[in-house]
DNA sequence: AGCGTAAGTAATCGACTGATAACCTGTCAA
DNA sequence: TTGACAGGTTATCAGTCGATTACTTACGCT
């Protein structure tokens, strides 16, 4: 857990190719802290690479911040409108929603993604974070809509969303048996996609 | 917005007068920055005390933050347990549902208390933070059950106010106007019950 | 070969944060 | 009056953080 998760081989790389590994690395670290909470030095031990690199690359840690964000909402964003680009694919027939919503459960697999746009959007106190997360909400749920759905639809397919990143972010389906309140509502929530009691 | 907003009388309190009142205070200032983002000092300039003193009065930021978190859930969690044993509350007319929604939208006039919770639920980094944060998901959702929710609708209802947290975090309401997509979703989500471009 | 540039680090700084210690002071009981 | 305790502060510290500077080293090109 200390450094230089996944990328091994930590010789010489393009320039570009860092980049994306100290992103990765990034998003990781951001999904365990949030902004406040996370360091570049975390960061930058997480990808293996020197603190001052890290910020000589992205120039601030705002900015490292609003990169990994934006990426972590593109990401989410392509999910849906990749489902939504299927042949065949009907939001009107129960098994539209229904994909769409596997969609996101998809995501609950790398939860990093999920928690980071949590902290994104829940970092206010920072105007430009704010910002970004207001633009990230708008473009999701803009591609929702064009999926047929009406905006009541969207709103709740959204909200249950927001419910399973503070599950998540919450350890809920860890604690599982802990208690038997929080346990109903854990199961109802993630309904059969209840990630395994795997990885950070 | 410098110190001791609200209380003008800072001369001698009795003790509990005065830990109710940095109390008051750390609420509003962990509302705005979060856990990681707001520091003692902070809290005691809100209250007008020293911030030494704040730290001595709760022992630890951590132990402060607790009380403040728990206190938010307590307040929110009375608010639903209030409309239950209002006479003639019943959960199976339509009217049951909205007013359990207005309790929760009465709720954002004091928002500060929803931001608390909302920090709370998404600071899992910080062990004990996650586990009051379950403690009072818990709490409220089995509030809600017991009023003959069944599971699907408590869940649907908390997803709700999850993203009505979210909204509010980002500045959706105070932003209104600068994206159509933004603005469908916060007006449908907010219903009639948006809050008005009052106080920070 | 050898040099220039890009990749990357070590050293360090100033600001801030949470916490501790030591001190001050108003109020109330005897 | 006086003394003692509760309420409250100033001074200060050690650790951490983001950022800057200056230095080093590997690789590609002629």
């Amino acid at each position: 857990m200390s450094a230089d998760d996944s990328q091994e081989p930590t010789g010489r790389m393009s320039a570009a190719d860092r980049r994306s590994q100290v992103l990765a690395a990034a998003v990781q670290a951001f999904a365990a802290g949030g902004y406040h909470g996370t360091s570049t030095d975390a960061v930058a031990r997480q990808a293996g690479v020197s603190q001052p690199y890290v910020v000589r690359m992205f120039g601030t840690k705002l900015e490292l911040f609003l990169e990994v964000f934006d990426h972590a909402v593109a990401r989410i964003h392509d999910a849906f409108a990749g489902v939504a680009a299927q042949d065949g694919f009907d939001v009107a027939t129960e098994d539209g929603v229904a994909q769409l919503g596997e969609a996101y459960t998809d995501l609950v697999a790398d939860q990093a993604l999920l928690q980071v746009m949590m902290h994104g959007f829940s970092a206010g106190s920072v105007p430009e974070i704010a910002a970004h997360a207001r633009t990230g909400m708008a473009r999701i749920s803009a591609t929702l809509r064009s999926t047929g759905l009406d905006d009541d639809s969207v709103r709740d397919f959204i909200a249950h969303g927001m419910l399973l990143n503070v599950m998540l972010a919450m350890r809920s389906p860890e604690h599982l048996g802990a208690d038997p309140d929080l346990d109903a509502l854990t199961v109802c929530t993630f309904g059969e996609a209840l990630p395994g009691p795997a990885e950070v």
